[in-house]
RNA sequence: GCCGCUGUGGCGGAAUUGGCAGACGCAAGGGACUUAAAAUCCCUCGGUGGCGACACCAUACCGGUUCGAUCCCGGUCAGCGGCACCA
């Protein structure tokens, strides 16, 4: 009988669905495990062959975990809000809901036909009502708490999207989207203050099992430093702060510099005897790009304030200030002391304005390059500090600095608060609403929902206002406060912010009193393992551990981190070995994978790809070799007798299951895969199974290819499905050989091979190997220096 | 520039704690079966030399530690990802 995928997987799916084997119970004696991978955004190219190897590779531990006799919880949803279908919805005059819906479809068809063990009855939609009531209730709750505010400032605006970017949405000065320029505009944006959290963001990286680049990428990215503030008397009569992580070199500070946006320019515009220069280099700076500004190797511009200038605390040297925009305004107090000798673009400015260069770290040549070194140089020119190396100046600058008043010791993050309003359509709407007497009023949450209107156009406006904005009948209301007319908030949420606490939601997706329930989270939470891309380290996977934080202050959730292990699996490339991409011509479609090679060779493909952390480039033809070995596992049933594990077969078996159930832990599906190929040439090589052989490969099999194994049991004759099965255990002892092959070494070089039992001591193995004719030889008149025996392993006898 | 990662056959990739480099699979070549092809099965498959058993070389490159290094250490080169005028 042949193996046709298409008649079994079909059946199958039907029958694991009939029987619920896969929904979760939140009222179970059994241990919890919950796996989760990032919900997809149903876009409308459908589901790519990236999407399932994270899909794949979760499915088969939860699959195992189940056996395992754990209750699982391996959800799906749809994080559904976002402009790719705003867009395509605006280009083809369909509602977004509708696109959505559609879209929607494809994908849970697409995936239904990969056999995924999801929880179907827990799927979730982040555009659905009744789950944006939850996230426009978290807004309310950092509303209340004091994290969510509304400031007046200069935001990223892309120029085609025409919508504000967050700062982690902007890459090299464009659209991380669409690739278009961004600019600033200066708007009243929403924003949620997770500088308020950048400390423990850090800090709690300790408790969770992430991979180290991904604790590496959020800390860098979240960049603390250490250093100090210090003031500078100014001849205004004012103080100028600035904030240095190198307070050690403070005597060498021989200039100052403020960014252009600088508050003080303002104030001490009447003294300014170059204010028109000033001014220009202004508009000049607020002109230019992000693109144009963190262009590099750009020369060095500025101004010099003429009519006023600080004072050196320490040297009591005058010293000028000048204007530029390599220093910006939102990072620590937007002005800095200029220490040339020791900072390589104070260096650059001082050359190109020739300002004077004082070294106080010895070491190097401050005239030829900025000396920057703080492990092996010495203190000079610098009073109290000569001497001292740059750690014990550091340490003792700022002890002095905080006695006489004029400074104090001073951490910075360069995380920024999260700009949290988007000007477009297909988003959350934020619940509150602005009343002429009351100001800015949160909605009372039992108005939430906040329903999305139904607009006749949702294109983005050029004057930077949402769609939102011209449905009048939504917009006017009435203040829940005073009663008086209200205007609603028009912005909405970004796409982040339904996918920043989705995970709670599917332990009870359709409680309609809370989030979930009390017990709910009592029981789920943490996520024990949560795969995901490494694209989403700096958004997704920050913004929902500061969610989920905030919700633990506030009493919600009872972990203090959502996700108690992280892993990230590469990307699958084209064959080419570029990224795969409709522009490049290289993007496979799964549906064709599926139906001619069936769902389970496609898992295995996927799985066998490669190393599951690193990307790896498709092959279409590799595929066959699955195809072959499900193949030859389906044949077994030709060969089938009678009987339990058979002598020859009994090692390889339980090492076998040994192998398997550690690599899946290990995410090394790959090799996992291999052993099994292995298993299969050894009972091959033994002319076909047992029935007790055939029930073990099976149970290893399951997890990684569900259909075929299931049909294999059943026409076997076992009862019950493989998913309900325990997953086999395997003897310790049973997978040490009795007969190990030993190397044996002459001075490092393999000059034969031994046969020795296995529990053999060293003295015999060494023995048997000098006992070897052919190593009797090489030992032949030579002195013995040394004998190494690893046991198992090699004997290494060193000779001169 | 800074942080993180990677470099192994024609290809994807294995190699537990420093212990037989190349598992498993793909591709390729040869053979069997077939009228033929496909499928399947068997054999070969890092390089050089040799009829041969075998020998030598080989994990980006240079050096070190070690009886022994793909693995540890120092340096160089190349590539990937992230950040980048963050004081």
């Amino acid at each position: 009988m042949k193996y046709e995928h298409k008649p079994i997987e079909k059946k199958w799916q039907a029958r694991w669905e009939e029987a619920g084997v896969f929904h979760a119970s939140n009222d179970s004696e059994k241990p919890k495990y919950y796996a989760l991978i990032e919900f997809p955004y149903p876009s409308g190219q459908g589901l790519h062959v990236g999407h399932p190897r994270s899909y794949t590779a979760l499915d088969i531990v939860a699959r195992k975990r189940r056996m395992q006799g754990y209750n699982v919880l391996y959800p799906i949803g749809w994080d559904a809000f976002g402009l790719p279908t705003e867009n395509f919805a605006i280009k083809n005059h369909i509602h977004p809901e509708i696109v959505t819906k559609q879209n929607i479809a494809r994908f849970k068809q697409q995936l239904q036909s990969l056999g995924l063990s999801f929880d179907w009855s827990r799927e979730i939609n982040t555009t659905d009502p009744s789950y944006y009531k939850w996230t426009q209730w978290i807004f309310l709750q950092l509303l209340k708490h004091g994290l969510a505010y509304k400031k007046e400032m200069a935001v990223n605006w892309c120029t085609s999207c025409k919508c504000v970017l967050a700062n982690e949405e902007v890459v090299n000065g464009v659209c991380e989207r669409c690739g278009s320029e961004v600019v600033h505009k200066v708007k009243s944006q929403w924003m949620l203050k997770i500088t308020e959290y950048a400390q423990r963001l850090i800090d709690d990286l300790d408790l969770v099992d992430y991979p180290e680049r991904v604790k590496a990428q959020q800390k860098n990215w979240i960049g603390r430093s250490t250093g100090a503030e210090v003031d500078f008397p100014t001849s205004a009569g004012d103080k100028l702060t600035v904030y240095t992580t190198r307070p050690d070199t403070l005597y060498g500070a021989t200039y100052m510099v403020i960014s252009p946006e600088h508050p003080y320019i303002e104030t001490w515009a009447p003294l300014l005897r170059n204010l028109d220069e000033v001014r220009a280099y202004q508009q000049e700076a607020a002109r230019k790009s992000d693109f144009e500004r963190t262009e590099v190797a750009k020369e060095k511009t500025g101004v010099r304030l003429d009519g006023v200038c600080a004072v050196n605390p320490l040297t009591g040297k005058e010293i000028p200030i000048f204007l530029s925009d390599y220093v910006l305004v939102s990072y620590g107090t937007g002005a800095i002391m200029a220490v040339p000798a020791h900072d390589t673009r104070d260096w650059e400015f001082a050359k190109k304005f020739g300002l004077p260069i004082v070294e106080v770290v010895k070491g190097g040549n401050v005239e030829e390059a900025a000396f920057t070194d703080c492990e092996t140089g010495v203190m000079v020119n610098s009073g109290i500090l000569d001497g001292l190396t740059v750690e014990e100046a550091k340490k003792k600058i700022t002890e002095y600095l905080t006695e006489q008043g004029i400074g104090h010791a001073k951490v910075n993050y360069k995380l920024r608060d999260w700009v949290f309003s988007r000007q477009r359509y297909w988003g959350e709407p934020i619940p509150v609403v602005f009343c002429e007497k009351c100001g800015c009023v949160p909605l009372p949450e039992s108005e939430l929902p906040l329903r999305l209107p139904e607009v006749q156009s949702y294109e983005p406006t050029d004057t930077g206002e949402s769609p939102l904005a011209h449905m009048t009948e939504w917009v006017q209301t009435t203040c829940p406060h005073c009663g008086g007319p209200a205007r609603r908030e028009t912005d909405t949420m970004p796409q982040w912010a339904g996918s920043s606490w989705y995970y709670l939601r599917y332990m009870d997706p359709h409680n309609d009193a809370a989030l979930a329930s009390k017990e709910a989270l009592g029981y789920w939470a943490p996520v024990d393992w949560y795969n995901g891309g490494m694209e989403h380290t700096t958004l997704h996977l920050l913004y929902s551990r500061f969610w989920h934080k905030f919700l633990y202050d506030i009493g919600v959730v009872p972990t203090k981190e959502p996700y108690a292990k992280r892993t990230s699996h590469g990307m699958i490339l084209g064959e080419n070995g570029e990224k795969m991409s409709k522009s490049r011509g290289n993007v496979v479609n799964p549906d064709e994978i599926v139906s001619e090679y069936g769902a389970d060779t496609m898992r295995l493909y996927e799985m066998f790809i490669g190393d599951f952390e690193k990307a790896a480039p498709w092959n279409t033809k590799s595929i066959r070799g699955c195809r072959r070995f499900l193949e030859r596992y389906w044949n077994l049933l030709s060969t089938l007798r009678e009987g339990g594990m058979s002598k020859r077969l009994e090692g390889p078996f339980h090492k076998t299951v040994k192998k398997v159930g550690e690599d899946i832990e290990n995410l090394k599906f790959n090799t996992a895969i291999a052993a099994l190929m292995g298993l299969m040439n050894e009972i091959d090589a033994a002319g076909g199974v047992t029935r007790e052989e055939l029930r073990v490969f099976t149970l290893l099999l399951n997890p990684f290819a569900p259909h075929i194994t299931e049909e294999v049991w059943e026409q076997a004759g076992f009862e019950g499905m493989v998913a309900q099965q325990d997953w086999p255990a395997y003897d310790e002892a049973k997978c040490r050989d009795e007969v190990v092959e030993l190397a044996v070494q002459v001075n490092g070089k393999v000059r034969a091979r031994i046969q020795v039992p296995a529990g053999a001591s060293r003295e015999e193995a060494v023995a048997q190997a000098k006992a070897e004719p052919k190593i009797a030889a090489e030992l032949a008149g030579r002195t013995p220096v040394k004998e190494i025996c690893v046991p198992g392993k090699l004997v290494n006898l060193v000779v001169k």
